[in-house]
DNA sequence: TGAATACCTATTTTT
DNA sequence: TAGGTATTCA
């Protein structure tokens, strides 16, 4: 019976991963909601007559945890302290859901007497991890060595844990002392492997994504492939690379525990198995939790349905369901938010819709404000008006990590925080900041750190490297360019034969040309201007090395211009550039001026999960944007648009406001606001001057005079001055970009923000 | 070798 | 809709 189910929940998983199109088998339909089964058992009031038992229980193993259950709610203490084997708990958004596993560690722990070093309590992320442990901390009387917790922790860490400390990773060739790549390292190993064995890969960007589909066994065809490429050797050679430096990836992880586990070589003192947000869990994560659990672990889940968002990933929404029949779980439920006032949830369900099923989400704070929704005319224009509400906000008290802006995606994002920097308002450091997310300042910085002791192959790759190289190598032909490098004696003499050639004459487009000069001369001078001090650096190194058509310019070139400002620094105290470039490598992205710890928080929706703030923006709801325009092919895709909305909104305690705008960046989004918005009860929600606005969309075409005439920094025909490329005059300006005629020198875009133009 | 054509995908992310 | 990649054609 076990067994049957579990294979069920193991193909349904899969082939949900597999073909997004068309509901799993014997599934209804997932817009309903996630199980009625469950609702109709959880929607009965906690009986009073257990509680007051379990609490002289908990009273007698310890008042101080005694004392503590009573100040939860009846649903909470109910689930703390079950007595049933298994449970799952069904925690609506803001219902306190880490107060009942604190307390049902404290529970199994104080009253049960379960050691703390025989449970396994998983989370999503360390940093949950952590505020959990702190939580429980709090909750004993007697302080416990971080030994207690060590399977306290992500899944990731828990087989890490397991496979170093109790599983024998020998079976499957691996020795103790293994090492774990990260994604990053991953990725280098794979382009090792690629050129030391001189496979032929397509597809290249997409490798991660066709090794995890080859792992699937879905092939290693992709995009318009007509013949195979050697992804299968490179997989292969991948696995016994790994073997030999004897190291594993974060999937190996929790894939070799719970095969070992699986195996039954080793069984685990495992007495109680906890897990936090299990709406999330993967299937290799879940086969992972079916291996640890051993007949006697006792089982405890807690979840939200409602805020299942990844299941892009391979996450099953259904996941409660299969678990609740596979293992026979008591259900128990926690309806009372205790976080938002009922404005903000009434409409957080109005956008879920018929998802939001059985209306159990209840409000418990006093009324508030109405959810605002308001129309800019795009994002530059919105993160203006949002940074003098912002600064009001703040001057009333308001904390500004108390105040977030969330959007659908990070590109939204990053005008936004472009704009409420400029205007001095402080922002939090983009989370999981890395040079790996800023591919062409990484890029940049790289070279630099390399150039220090010029190696031919480190300039050929960089100079023929598809991505970033692309320059030289179109000026010139990249074949060209590989045959120049086989011929001449160095890169440099290659360089310079292809950009001069002998005749005199300058292959390609000139402005590519011009550029490949630069970067020529860039290239030469670096090794004589190691000294260079900060002040002369930013208009030495030439901002036009990126395609200007590129599909991410404008990011890459913020990137690459704030790279330059964090580089000028510290040249000022290392003194040589390939010094000063690698200690910026290694610290990581400082985003410049106004970029603090503690300020206002922009965040996507996913990475906003599991947050909350006073006040909230959510940014950009465009038609189009929420829901994403592709995910109308798929109602599966559908309903969990629907439920990133609603993880959007309910993250706001006090306040939110969504906003759309008449004339979105992105070309999949529409200049109307999303029709989920009409779910939204109108007496919760207030429509700015949306009405007009929204009447008014069609003419948008032609915007009217007042939204052209908004205080723009520069018109038509103006005459400007700029550093390097002299006197120009202004062709175009709009909310987000002047276009700048210099004459011989051909045309320029400037954005505003890091508009270099003084008027002439 | 280079140009033209065909086809696919776009977004979200922890460890 | 556009931009990137593979393939085909000249």
């Amino acid at each position: 019976m076990l067994r049957e189910l579990r294979r069920q929940v193991r193909e349904q998983a899969r082939s949900e991963h597999a073909s997004p199109l068309g509901p799993a088998p014997q599934l209804a339909d997932p817009a309903v909601g996630p199980s009625l089964l469950l609702a109709a058992q959880a929607l009965q009031a906690p009986d009073p007559l257990p509680l007051r038992l379990a609490l002289e229980r908990a009273q007698a193993a310890s008042p101080f945890l005694a004392t503590s259950l009573q100040r939860l709610d009846a649903w909470q203490q109910a689930a703390a302290t079950s007595e049933a084997a298994a449970v799952l708990v069904r925690a609506q958004v803001g219902s306190g859901k880490t107060a009942v596993l604190a307390h049902r560690v404290l529970w199994l722990h104080q009253v049960i007497g379960v050691p703390l070093e025989q449970m396994a309590v998983v989370t999503f992320t360390n940093h949950a991890a952590g505020q959990l442990v702190e939580r429980v901390k709090g909750l004993l009387t007697t302080p416990v060595g971080p030994a207690a917790f060590r399977w306290f922790g992500t899944l990731h860490g828990l087989g890490r844990s397991l496979l170093a400390h109790t599983l024998d990773p020998s079976v499957l060739g691996w020795r103790p002392g293994f090492g774990v790549l990260d994604q990053h390292a991953r990725v280098e190993l794979w382009q090792r492997l690629i050129k030391d064995h001189h496979l032929q890969i397509k597809y290249a960007n997409r490798l991660a994504d066709r090794l995890r589909k080859l792992a699937a066994g879905q092939g290693a065809q992709s995009g318009n492939m007509a013949k195979d490429d050697h992804l299968v050797r490179l997989a292969e050679l991948y696995r016994l690379e790994k073997l030999r430096l004897n190291t594993m990836d974060f999937d190996d992880l929790i894939e070799f525990a719970a095969d070992l586990l699986a195996r039954g070589q080793q069984t685990l003192p495992l007495e109680a198995l906890l897990v936090d947000e299990l709406q999330d869990c993967e299937p290799r994560e879940v086969e992972l939790l079916w291996a640890l659990r051993q007949p006697q672990t006792r089982f405890f889940a807690v979840g939200d349905p409602n805020q299942s968002i990844y299941a892009w990933r391979g996450s099953n929404p259904k996941l409660f369901e299969l678990m609740h029949r596979a293992w026979q779980c008591q259900v128990y439920d926690l309806p009372n938010n205790y976080r938002s006032t009922p404005e903000i949830l009434s409409a957080a369900r109005g956008v879920l819709g018929r998802g939001a099923g059985e209306g159990q989400l209840a409000a418990t704070r006093a009324t508030g404000a109405p959810v605002g929704i308001r129309q800019f005319h795009d994002g530059h224009l919105e993160g203006l008006a949002l940074a003098e509400r912002f600064k009001a906000l703040n001057r009333q008290g308001v904390a500004w990590p108390q105040i977030a802006v969330l959007a659908r995606t990070r590109k939204q994002l990053e005008v936004l925080r472009a704009v409420l920097q400029a205007q001095q308002v402080p922002c939090a450091d983009a989370a999981q900041a890395s040079w790996e997310e800023r591919p062409a300042a990484l890029w940049l910085l790289r070279q630099l750190a390399q150039l220090g002791s010029p190696d031919a192959e480190v300039l050929r790759a960089a100079l023929t490297d598809a991505q970033r190289g692309w320059l030289v190598g179109r000026a010139a032909g990249r074949a060209a360019l590989t045959k120049a490098l086989a011929t001449e004696p160095g890169p440099w003499q290659a360089l310079q034969r292809l950009v001069r050639p002998a005749k005199g004459k300058l292959a390609g487009d000139p402005r590519d040309v011009a550029v490949a000069e630069r970067w020529l001369g860039l290239l030469q001078a670096l090794p004589e201007t190691g000294a260079t001090d900060g002040a002369g650096l930013e208009s030495a190194l030439p901002p036009l090395w990126l395609r200007p058509t590129h599909r991410d310019y404008q990011r890459d070139l913020r990137h690459v211009q704030s790279a330059y400002g964090q580089l000028a620094t510290a040249c000022l105290t290392t003194g040589a550039w390939h010094t000063a470039a690698a200690a910026v490598l290694g610290e990581g992205p400082r985003d410049p001026a106004g970029t603090t710890a503690s300020g206002v928080r922009l965040l996507t929706l996913h990475a906003a999960k599991g947050l909350e703030f006073q006040h909230v923006i959510l940014s950009g709801c465009n038609q189009g944007m929420v829901p994403l325009a592709s995910a109308y092919a798929d109602p599966l895709q559908l309903a969990e648009e629907r439920r990133l909305l609603f993880v959007g909104l309910t993250r706001a305690r006090d306040q939110v406001e969504v906003t759309w705008h008449t004339r979105p960046a992105l070309p999949q989004a529409q200049a109307q606001p999303s029709d989920w918005l009409l779910g939204i009860p109108a007496a919760d929600c207030h429509w700015g001057d949306a009405a007009v606005a929204w009447a008014q969309s069609a003419a948008e075409a032609a915007p009217p005079a007042d939204a052209t005439a908004l205080d723009l920094p520069w018109h038509e025909g103006q005459p400007v001055k700029h550093a390097k490329y002299g006197a120009g005059t202004v062709l175009r300006c709009d909310s987000a970009e002047v276009q700048v005629d210099f004459g011989r020198l051909g045309t320029k875009a400037f954005s505003l923000l890091l508009c270099p133009l003084q008027a002439a």
